[in-house]
DNA sequence: AACTTCACG
DNA sequence: ACGTACGTGAAGTTT
């Protein structure tokens, strides 16, 4: 196979796209969006490394031999790989890379690209997701409007949302996404099937946040203790040993049939047990805690205080530091820190929190005076001090620091000033690599949860169930059971502020045991999970790399540390730009909200008080009478205008209203899982039909639109609107089924009408209180005017999440009629680059599978929809060939147009089939599935299937090869080699065992693309160039990076980011190289 | 807490 | 008997 470059990556040309008005704080926001119309091939990013052994020290290659040298100065090691110009890496060559913006300085704003598609720039050079963009722009005359704001002349372009998603096409049932039904969603705290997790949901609930709960109020789930807790011998430098002897077992390499066969039995054997509490079970068989039953339920502690050395002064403080840097300094050493003034479940720890307290425990030997090996230091107070006398510890890079959940304690202490370096292991992210499926009744990720698992620590050195070292739960310790109103103690249990759990006298002991066993626990489960993941093989490419322990130590403690530093960025959000879409957003909602209480009140009494964003009280109005709904029904609602009942003299808060039918028998689109009519977008939709809406407020609107709504935002631009509009043209298809439902005539359409503005308004609402609020409130916003969202490695396929708020599913550029992403700034001076991969789990798919057809699919380039429409369908291919359409056009100097029509214009329908497929396959989408979203009948759509899979028989064969490895090994692999485990197939429901197929087909193209996407990560946050240059990564979104920096060396920066993303495979491979070599030597 | 709906890739 | 595309986070209403 060619590993070599598949010719030079095109040089990517900035093209100025738009620039908005120059009247205003905008001035010299430019926008540019860039395009590479050829993409290298995955095959060759992925191919084959250097062949190079499990025992590489004899590499022939000299380039190895001079990279590992260098390597161990760290200052040199860098700026020799920015200076390298060849390497064995540079044989793996590029990963696909499409479209790139740069957003210049503050206030920056991604300038809409739609007045460009408008104005009639050629959208063809912009990237096929905005080309379906433009297709959808089509057929949106109708629902145009501007609305321009006071301060700044920009100017918006307003659509009807369905618009966007339907890609403008008459074909509804066409759509990208289908929503999952809650009851079939695995996790979440939704879903009726985890019966038997009910007892850790409370405990799920913190799963990422530390132990840190402070002044929270919270039901406690019961452990039973284990009066046995001994200080066993521990002896660090045996640890040492184990892992060489477990090293080198693994000289023998395996030739590649035999290695998926062994890895899985070695997984298996790994997993016995844990496979059967796999997330995927059904929630019946999932067994319950198995805490052993009959313990007595005393609260008991990791360690006594006979174990812990107290550091409240300055002597003590340097006689412990002594130890901990001097004899001590190469043990391993698990901090963790306990903190006041942070309420974890809505603040980010960057910016909140103060430490009260830290603990450290290096290893049962450490003797730190009277054979007290727990340190725990108190910074309450004037001992604050202490904090800084540890500073030189914490910021040593040379000590080796595990923590639980590393990111939150980075940034507690970020607060005092102290930068932790030395970052070792996260144990939080080491257990979900240890196993990622850890949810329900197995329990959660918190230090509590993992160190009462005898599963997750039968690793540790002296295994023994008896003497388990687990973390007993704040709430067991201190809870006090709340007193309700009449004095009864209730079933709440309540916790004092931490801060008085240190301070008072009765219960300081216990919290200084509680909090040293923080850090003994911690050391504890890093030792139990090193010792399980070094003893798990890692292959690569059929290669075998090590041990996982190996593959965490080389992507994700970094990837761990750099997700800490992207928190602790932020991304910085223009307020009053948010405040201005507010206003318009709250206005367009009032409108609608009027509108549609204009049509109710037609046929219900309870118009002026229904909640119109209340599902159950829609559904009651729409179906009431029919489908399973009863005719009429009660709702309690605020008692807004002071309506006093009778017999009562003073209004209460609620009244009640009684909601019925408007007696029209309408055509039901969809249930929901409860059987009831769904009152969602799709069916509303359905409803509606396309009908259009424009916010031309009518004279008795007036009085519903907010006082504080700034005139010229309501009239100005929409009667502009309304001239370029021209005569209204009657359409009727336009009208939706509710239209007939009414017997057509004005009565039909304005019940379309109606149910389109109640459409609006849901979509409305959740821009409102999805986005523009939460980004908005001070929550998740640092002192530094900045978001700081967590960002988790919490997913089963290796994603990240992100949370606090959640950043990661804020409109997309396309669809974003506020323009909320343009509230996304860069500090002043600063510009932003968004740079996103395209297509990237396809390719992955066609590099997975090795399928010929689509690997020579993305190498010919362009859009890759279009050409497998071609494909499947003979008569587009015949247009093809006889010249009548265009795959794709790239406009050349002096073009205007292109010399015949576009295939996506033509085969429009045959392109979305394609393209829908595309995306649907890849998940393990059935024809049933698809000819409910097609409304055509399964074996119809089976035979599009059969056409897709047409010319790419090694998808299916691939396909195939995974469910089987899900069902023989219970675990499929991601390109990294990172393990997903499912449970025993055998034992499941047909349906369940379904589930797992899909999954199991979805997890290594999902899986995969987060890995290529963590590669490119960590090249851009090491690259020192960039570094140089003042760049930082924000925020990542799945195949997306966002990074900020000067505005000067935007430019540049952009050609440095796209270079890292094109070459994940470059460095890092070499990283582990180093890493392997130093370990067997 | 359960249910439904919605946003993202 | 029911769910039939994967993976997330979050909000609002009602029980």
């Amino acid at each position: 196979m060619a590993m070599g470059m598949h010719g030079p990556v095109p040089i990517p040309r900035l093209r100025r796209v738009c620039c908005s008005p120059s009247s205003s704080h905008l001035d010299g926001c430019t926008s540019y969006r860039w395009h590479s119309a050829n993409c290298a091939l995955p095959t060759e990013t992925l191919s084959r490394p250097p062949s190079l052994g499990f025992k590489v020290s004899q590499s022939t290659d000299n380039d190895w031999r001079s990279l590992e040298e260098s390597a161990r100065k760290d200052k040199n090691e860098r700026n020799r790989r920015h200076h390298r110009q060849i390497g064995p890496n540079d044989l793996a060559a590029n990963t696909p890379f499409s479209g790139l913006v740069v957003v210049n300085g503050r206030p920056t704003k991604m300038t809409d690209t739609r007045p460009a598609i408008r104005e009639g720039y050629d959208v063809a050079r912009l990237s096929p997701e905005a080309n379906d963009l433009a297709e959808g722009f089509g057929n949106t005359e109708a629902c145009r409007a501007r609305f321009s704001s006071p301060s700044a002349s920009l100017q918006f372009r307003k659509t009807s949302s369905w618009d966007h998603i339907n890609g403008g096409n008459k074909c509804s049932a066409v759509q990208q996404t289908t929503s999952t039904s809650n009851a079939t969603r695995i996790n979440g705290a939704s879903g009726g099937k985890q019966l038997a997790c009910k007892a850790v949901v409370d405990v799920l609930e913190h799963q990422d946040t530390d132990e840190h709960f402070n002044s929270m109020n919270f039901v406690t789930k019961h452990l039973d203790g284990d009066e046995n807790v001994g200080s066993t011998s521990h002896d660090t430098d045996s640890l040492d040993r184990r892992v060489s002897d477990i090293q080198s077992n693994q000289e023998v390499l395996l030739q590649p049939a035999e290695n998926v066969s062994a890895l899985s039995k070695m997984a298996a054997e790994d997993h016995t047990q844990v496979d059967s509490s796999n997330r995927l079970t059904e929630a019946a068989e999932l067994p319950l805690s198995d805490n052993s039953p009959g313990q007595s339920n005393v609260a008991r502690l990791a360690c006594t205080a006979d174990d812990i050395i107290i550091v409240d002064n300055i002597a003590t403080a340097t006689t412990v530091l002594a130890k901990l840097r001097g004899e001590y300094k190469d043990a391993v050493h698990a901090c963790d820190t306990e903190v006041a003034d942070i309420d974890v479940k809505k603040e980010s720890p960057v910016g909140h929190g103060r430490v009260i307290c830290f603990s450290i425990y290096c290893g049962p030997n450490a003797d730190f005076g009277d054979r007290k090996n727990c340190v725990w230091v108190d910074v309450l107070d004037s001992n604050i001090e202490l904090l800084n006398i540890f500073r030189e510890y914490f910021e040593d890079s040379s000590i080796k620091k595990v923590w639980h959940n590393f990111s939150f304690d980075r940034h507690v202490l970020a607060n005092h000033g102290i930068r932790v370096a030395g970052f070792y292991a996260d144990t939080m992210q080491l257990a979900r690599l240890w196993h990622s499926g850890r949810k329900g009744a197995e329990g959660s990720y918190s230090l509590e949860s993992l160190t009462s698992d005898m599963k997750a620590m039968n690793g540790v050195y002296d295994w023994d169930s008896q003497t388990l070292t687990k973390k007993t739960s704040m709430m067991e310790l201190f809870g006090t059971k709340k007193l309700k109103k009449d004095g009864t103690e209730g079933s709440m249990k309540v916790l004092p502020p931490v801060e008085e759990l240190q301070r008072s006298e009765t219960t300081r002991e216990r919290w200084i045991c509680y909090s040293s066993g923080d850090a003994l626990c911690t050391w504890r489960l890093w030792e139990s999970l090193y010792g399980q993941l070094s003893k798990r093989k890692w292959y690569f490419q059929n290669d075998l790399r090590g041990s996982m322990y190996e593959f965490y130590d080389t992507y994700w403690r970094p990837f761990g540390e750099l997700l800490a530093d992207m928190e602790g960025h932020g991304m910085l959000v223009d307020i009053e730009y948010l405040a201005e879409i507010e206003k318009i957003a709250c206005k367009e909602r009032a409108i609608s909200i009027s509108r549609f209480r204009k049509w109710v009140a037609k046929y219900c009494s309870c118009a002026d008080y229904i909640n119109v964003t209340s599902d159950a009280q829609i559904r009651q109005l729409l179906f009431g009478g029919f489908k399973n709904v009863s005719k009429c029904r009660s709702f309690k609602v605020p008692n807004v205008d002071g309506y006093i009942e009778e017999g009562k003299k003073a209004p209460l808060k609620f009244r009640s209203i009684e909601v019925c039918g408007i007696g029209v028998k309408l055509p039901c689109h969809s249930l929901t899982s409860g059987g009831l009519p769904a009152v969602g977008m799709q069916s509303l939709k359905s409803l509606a039909g396309k009908v259009s809406i424009d916010y031309v407020a009518t004279e008795d609107e007036e009085e519903f639109i907010p006082e504080d709504v700034d005139a010229e935002l309501t009239s100005g631009g929409i009667k502009d609107c309304k001239a370029s509009k021209g005569p209204k043209q009657e359409d009727l298809s336009a009208y939706g089924q509710a239209y007939s439902a009414f017997k057509g005539g004005e009565e039909g359409k304005e019940a379309c009408k109606a149910i389109a503005a109640l459409c609006e308004i849901s979509a409305i609402d959740t821009l409102i209180s999805g986005f523009i609020q939460p980004l908005q409130g001070g929550d998740s916003m640092g002192p530094d005017n900045r978001v700081h969202c967590s960002l988790n490695l919490n997913t089963e396929t290796g994603r990240l999440s992100a949370r606090r708020p959640n950043l990661q599913n804020q409109p997309a550029l396309e669809k974003d009629r506020y323009k909320i992403r343009q509230a996304f700034i860069a500090s002043p001076g600063n510009s932003l680059i968004v740079a996103d991969y395209g297509q990237l789990e396809l390719r992955l798919l066609a590099h997975l599978a090795d399928c010929k057809s689509m690997l020579e699919a993305f190498k010919i380039g362009g859009d890759f929809h279009s050409r497998t429409a071609m494909n499947m369908f003979a008569n587009v291919k015949a247009a093809v060939e006889k010249g009548e359409v265009l795959l794709e056009w790239e406009p050349k100097p002096g073009q205007d147009s292109p010399p015949a029509p576009l295939l996506k214009d033509v085969y429009a329908a045959e392109r979305r089939k394609a393209k829908m497929l595309n995306f649907s396959i890849a998940y393990g989408k059935t024809a049933r599935g698809l000819s409910k979203d097609w409304k055509v009948t399964t074996p119809e759509a089976q035979e599009t299937v059969n056409l897709w899979y047409k010319d790419r028989p090694e998808v299916r064969k691939w396909q195939e090869a995974q469910k089987k490895s899900a069902r023989d090994n219970h675990c499929v692999y991601t390109l990294l080699g990172r393990a997903r485990h499912f449970p025993d197939v055998s034992s499941t429901s047909e349906f369940h065992r379904g589930r797992i197929d899909r999954a199991a087909i979805n997890t290594p193209v999902q899986g995969s693309a987060a890995d290529v996407a963590m590669l490119a990560m960590i090249e851009l946050w090491r690259s020192v160039e960039l570094k140089e240059l003042g760049w930082k990564l924000l925020l990542q979104v799945h195949d997306e990076m966002i990074l900020e920096g000067p505005t000067k060396t935007a430019a540049y920066a952009k050609d440095l980011v796209v270079k890292a993303m094109s070459h994940p495979f470059e460095g890092v491979l070499a990283k582990s190289e180093i890493k392997r070599r130093s370990c067997v030597l």
